[in-house]
DNA sequence: ATAAAATCTATAGTCACTATAGGGTCAAGG
DNA sequence: CCTTGACCCTATAGTGACTATAGATTTTAT
């Protein structure tokens, strides 16, 4: 692999699928690539580290919307990151309100899981029951 | 309120948006009710039994495919119900494991998040560089 | 009688992809 | 030179569980 890669190179060294890249093209995540004489897209070493970038964020559970943000603010320059950790504290709080969330709901249906062997006549199955009754 | 009611009624009684009962409708997991002169919905209390049944299941997080098959396990009398904590396990088994995700997700953004004051100089934002940097 | 609220249908948008169809390009082997 | 297969291209539709919008009709309240 020299300085200039395909769309397929670069999905395997970044662990993005093909796929993904297209649409993060078209949705202005990542910027349109030169093409070669085939139409083929032609990727740099620049484009891997973005696309990284991109990938890192995603997996952190940022939406596109705050990535593209990201990406904006960490080309700036700007005199504080104080924008960047703005927006690390919105996802953070929304990944703790979703975890508080599904900690109440895995436990609530442990209960109920609990409460039945699945041996009872369906008329007397506590799942249902449990479904059935409550708020 | 008599025994028929208005769509409006039954979103109300029951705590689902109207444009979510017609949903719901549409996709089969409610049957469709009778209809007035003036073509509205007309509910009765066996329509607000079965809404409050998949309300509450959605509550409880299981998807529209698995309440579909509760709801039609659950009326068919079987000799146990084996088969209705067949679809408790599975998807309890999905909620822990979305559990354990974001679990480990939240201490890695907390991780992350706390390096930085939001005060450096954007090249030297720990969080930029955390992204950047990691795996 | 009229105005406001409720209802109707149909269609498109959300998020972050994934899948499909129907092609074009390129390197290797026969 | 030809073909096979791997790779690439575009455009469009589908996923889940709704939400939003537009435009028409019906009912209810004043």
């Amino acid at each position: 692999m020299g300085d200039q890669f395909s769309i397929g190179a670069l999905a395997k060294e970044v662990g993005v699928k093909v796929v993904t890249i297209r649409y993060y093209e078209q949705i202005g995540i990542l910027p349109s690539p030169e093409r070669t004489e085939g139409n083929y897209r032609s990727y740099n070493r620049s484009h891997a580290e973005r696309l990284r970038f991109v990938r890192r964020c995603r997996e952190l559970g940022f939406p596109l919307e705050q990535i593209r943000d990201l990406l904006r603010l960490s080309s700036e320059n700007a005199e504080t990151c104080q924008d960047v950790c703005a927006i690390a504290d919105r996802h953070l709080d929304s990944v703790e309100s979703k975890l508080a969330d599904l900690k109440r709901l895995a436990s609530e249906l442990r209960r109920i899981r609990v409460s039945c062997s699945g041996k009872r006549p369906m008329a007397e199955c506590r799942i249902i029951q449990a479904i059935s009754s409550s708020s």
